[in-house]
DNA sequence: CTGCGATGTTTCATATTATGGCACGAAGCG
DNA sequence: CGCTTCGTGCCATAATATGAAACATCGCAG
């Protein structure tokens, strides 16, 4: 999980970031009334802002209703991040191995605030590269990457937010019992979800580590619940640990 | 191509964004000092700008150097963009239609700045799903596409730059050059590129249209120049144009 | 046709906010 | 060890962003 506190002197610079953010799926476009009221911004400092985010190709516009959405310079950024990002041209061939052995779908994921990102995935079986998951977001706290990150980064933990909505029956929404899996997952290596975060879906996690011990993201295994019982997971969870030590730099 | 001049009153987001804006393919990392240096602005102010870029996870850092990098959060914003993308969705059957088809590559393009984005692509023989190129994004004036964005939307034309640099040595780089193939085109119908984008690819293209009649995208298909002489080029362009006015809501 | 209520847009005086010069501490290098 | 270069913090200045209010459009209902 990142730092870097909110600093001073930027504000503009920020409430232009959040106002992008406030697009979702569910509203992929709003009017300026919208975005103004949901952000608590001014409709001028608002109207402004979307103007110059708009110069810059990264709102764009309905033409027929008039309604702001996202641009096409966010993808080409979107596109720009992913293609640099030296992690995941580290860890693909990983990937693909960790799919081919497993026969289940791998993935590469980082710390987005409160949200576990899909960097890289790689499916198991059936289809090969399909990587329809890319850049899509789940809870920190459901997700057996999450977990791992939350276990093994310093300071991580702290930072997670008090809120544990439930996504399923399973998951965990009190902070005791989640305190308890985490002594566990440290202990263990690897952290796991079991139907916490859609029933029917099961993974094991760890992390990667830098060459300062710095954690860098993580890697999962997951695939249906059936073919996932305990032994398995344990299998699994030793594999991907071996995996993740032969990524560290230091070995 | 977008019109919204630089508004006046936003300058700090607007530097923020142009600070994403300068990495690349070839830069993917950078230090506080090249991009304040690059980017012309003070290096105080850089660094501001920077962090609260960082606090919003569209900036990251290089744990080992230090160095800054595009972070998590633009790829989730990318990401959000394209789904949330209506256009792809109502032309994304007409893609693959044209790519089975013709057997060739098709693609669905936008313009960015000067240059055409790729938003969709289905790939015609071969790999079926293949869309590796989504996102990325080539000169205006050496793509199919670009040329008719530039013989279609209104006032695009003139914000063309004037510098048409070559990428092989069939490009047009003369402004003569170029009109008189704009008019062509308005009278044809249909754009078309032959090794002017790269040597051995040529494509046609043609634009879509929205309801009001303004331009949304642009279509290509493309392939080796050897499967693509005058004849298979025409027939694919009456192809393309049949597609586009289908694509019109009016019709 | 007319008035109402909603939208997006522009203007402008205000003071909040961003700015960049300067200085500091920490690495990296000769 | 001194020198350079890096990222970072401080602070007075003024340039910049801000939000109230007014304007311009549009769709809708009386």
């Amino acid at each position: 999980m990142n730092d870097a506190r909110p600093p001073q002197g930027a504000q503009a610079a920020l409430r232009a970031v959040r106002l992008l953010k406030r697009f979702s799926i569910e509203r992929p476009e709003m009017s300026l009334a919208e975005l103004s009221k949901a952000s608590g911004l001014n409709k001028t400092t608002t109207h402004r802002l979307l103007r110059a985010l708009q110069s810059e190709a990264l709102i764009d516009r309905n033409p027929a209703t008039g309604a702001y959405c996202l641009g096409a310079g966010l993808m080409a950024l979107g596109v720009q991040a992913l293609a640099s990002s030296d992690l995941r041209r580290r860890v693909r061939p990983v990937l693909r191995a960790l799919a081919r052995d497993s026969g289940e779908t791998a993935t590469l994921e980082v710390p987005v605030e409160d949200s576990m990102l899909i960097l890289d995935e790689v499916a198991g079986r059936h289809v090969v590269g399909a990587a329809g998951n890319i850049g899509t977001r789940w809870p920190m706290h459901a997700t057996s990457t999450g977990k791992a990150y939350l276990a093994f980064d310093d300071g991580c933990l702290e930072r997670l937010s008090d809120k544990l909505h439930p996504l399923t029956p399973k998951t965990l929404t009190q902070r005791e019992d989640f305190q308890a899996q985490i002594v566990d997952i440290r202990r263990r290596g690897f952290a796991m979800t079991v139907d916490e975060l859609e029933d029917g879906f099961a993974a094991v996690a760890t992390v990667i580590r830098g060459p300062l011990g710095d954690v860098q993201g993580a890697l999962s295994i997951g695939g249906p619940t059936q073919r996932m019982d305990a032994a398995r997971r344990a299998e699994l969870g030793s594999v991907l640990c071996h995996a993740a030590m032969r990524l560290n730099p230091r070995f």
